[in-house]
DNA sequence: AATTCTTGCTTCATCGATTGAGCAAGCTAG
DNA sequence: CTAGCTTGCTCAATCGATGAAGCAAGAATT
């Protein structure tokens, strides 16, 4: 191997003295503008093989620093624990290369503070376009960004100053509320309020879930039980210590839940489990997001699908049509 | 709102010409070494409320290009699309921003040429340290990264020419294989020979399992059945048409079976409900590596799962202490 | 009073890639 | 034979932040 460089990265400067020419050339060959630039092909092979031969790789500090545009668009992005989450961030690195862009994603735990840190963090990178998944507080972002001459987009949670996509949460929770009551019906023979839990009550997903649910209820001319209203937040734990405290109060519980995402979801069967006091062949659930495991081993559990592409096309589209104003998509979601 | 600045970012020049300084004393200011290069407080005080109302943020590509180090840490991943994954990516997030590095994440879907393209393009952002997860050819990354005098380190799957830190895969299956083994026992009253499914042959994951496989039937004196030993891949389908070509050959199937994760599990479950000549309760699964939902919903399916925050102080250990000869560390673990 | 020291800045080269401007050699047209 | 064009390159400024070196004014020391 003769390309050993121990000391320093290779630069474009040590390509032309290799090559017996100037950085100029180098450059103009290495990012492919060479006909534009009059370079013969021979000068141009030459320098290829040469730089291949070096293993050099671009500075790209250097050319971003030079160039007007950086190419990279940034996302926050919550938790990477749930299906959801996981294939919104696989899908944006996907279609994010396609269009030639470089992703940069982090997560922030639903943490405000690490949020804004991670905006800043992403300015500083020269982000073209700052996507806000889930954000506590998309519009702290959004002004940081407008400040910044940087467009932002809210994904999956919307926000007052930048355009939104996001699921239609009423429509999916209406329907899904309505399955579960007919799943009640059918496999329980009883037809009684719901209990909804999880997600935290001052986040737009959930109240516009919770109106679905009461919609729902009102549909089949049924009440809504105010205390059987849980949003608790999304930690597993939340939800069991929500349920605990319910049973403590010597609540009558539901014959069926609607839990707000997967992740509540873990605490209420972990919570059904050890209460020992319900089976889940006495209780029908629901679940606002999907898992495979869930669907295959949930034995009847109802879940709603997210629809993942549909949004992230949604998001793409409106980065290249350069929508700044601030409206409010809605993606219905799939009913499984 | 006086920080409009609707043209161009905010630079320290700007802020130099506001604070009638030069922008050396705002970069000493800014960066935090302006004890050290004698600025007065008032006049740091100053320059920070300028920088403040301004919204100033550092262009860290100029800021990079200056520095010998970039604190940039970069990590290649195959998937987002299960807990194992979704784990080290958070916790190593968590564990780079607490150690000062930024962590950059790029997910290559097991794809050989997708990773060399976004291990080439972690070296054009500087990054410091190179962690390939699950590489499918970690060498010619560490190779590339040699050439560009960078660290590499591989995580779960290992190479020859990096230090690798991995799961104790042989004490995994073995120990594994032996609960399934006993389960098969205790619920169908018959110790027969195993299936394995999921992985490739070719990675060192899926073999050290396999042997481990085997040990296990050894143990017991029991022979393995080289038929029964799949590895088809780690897709679901790749799971679900190994599965039907094996039934197809009539050949009569498992009382147990191995999987070799949680994606390979997905389709085998799939499977099991499809083809409805199994019940679960006729056929007794283990898998190797962790979910949440299958922990709680599996009826009995044994999990290993894997020792991700292990792993990973392993890992951050071997960048804190420099170390780079190649040798393979192996983190047991966690049996449930 | 002359020298040295300290304080608080500024100046300027530098990192590596990019690109407008320019230049020399060869070619063509009149 | 000369003005003008084409080809194939090089030069040098630039992007924004950094930090070594330097400089001026005042304080302390001899």
């Amino acid at each position: 191997m003769n390309h050993v460089k121990q000391s320093k990265r290779t630069t474009i400067y040590d390509l032309a003295e290799l090559a017996g020419t100037s950085a100029s050339a180098v450059s103009a060959v290495l990012n492919g503008n060479w006909k534009k630039r009059r370079i013969s092909s021979q000068l141009a092979d030459k320098i290829m093989k040469i730089a291949e031969e070096q293993g050099y790789a671009l500075n790209m500090q250097a050319s971003l620093l030079r160039r007007e545009k950086s190419h990279i668009i940034g996302m926050i992005v919550p938790k990477y624990d749930n299906r959801y989450f996981g294939s919104i961030v696989e899908l944006f690195e996907d279609m994010a290369r396609e269009r030639g862009l470089f992703p940069i994603i982090t997560c922030t735990r639903r943490d405000p503070e690490l949020e804004m840190e991670a905006a800043r963090t992403m300015l500083s990178y020269q982000v073209e376009c700052l996507i806000a998944t889930g954000a506590t507080d998309p519009d702290r972002i959004t002004e940081m960004c407008t400040g910044a001459g940087v467009r932002s987009l809210n994904l999956d949670l919307p926000g007052a100053l930048a355009p939104s996509v996001i699921s239609d949460n009423f429509a999916g929770a209406r329907e899904l509320t309505r399955r579960i009551l007919m799943n009640c019906d059918e496999r329980l023979g009883k037809k009684g309020p719901l209990l909804f839990i999880g997600g935290r009550g001052s986040d737009h997903n959930t109240s516009e879930r919770i109106r679905g649910f009461r919609q729902a209820h009102a549909d089949f001319g049924l009440p809504v039980e105010e205390d059987h209203i849980l949003a608790c937040g999304y930690a597993p734990e939340k939800a069991e210590r929500a349920l605990d405290d319910l049973a403590l109060k010597g609540n009558a519980l539901a014959y069926g839940m609607f839990v707000n995402s997967t992740i509540s979801l873990e605490g209420v069967i972990r919570w059904i489990r050890r209460s020992g006091r319900l089976d889940d062949r006495d209780l029908v659930l629901g679940c606002f997001d999907w898992d495979p495991f869930v669907s295959l081993l949930g034995n009847g559990i109802e879940m709603v699908r997210q629809n993942v592409p549909g949004m992230l096309h949604k998001v793409f589209e409106m980065i290249e049509s350069g929508a700044s104003k601030p409206e409010v998509i809605q993606v219905p979601p799939l009913m499984l």
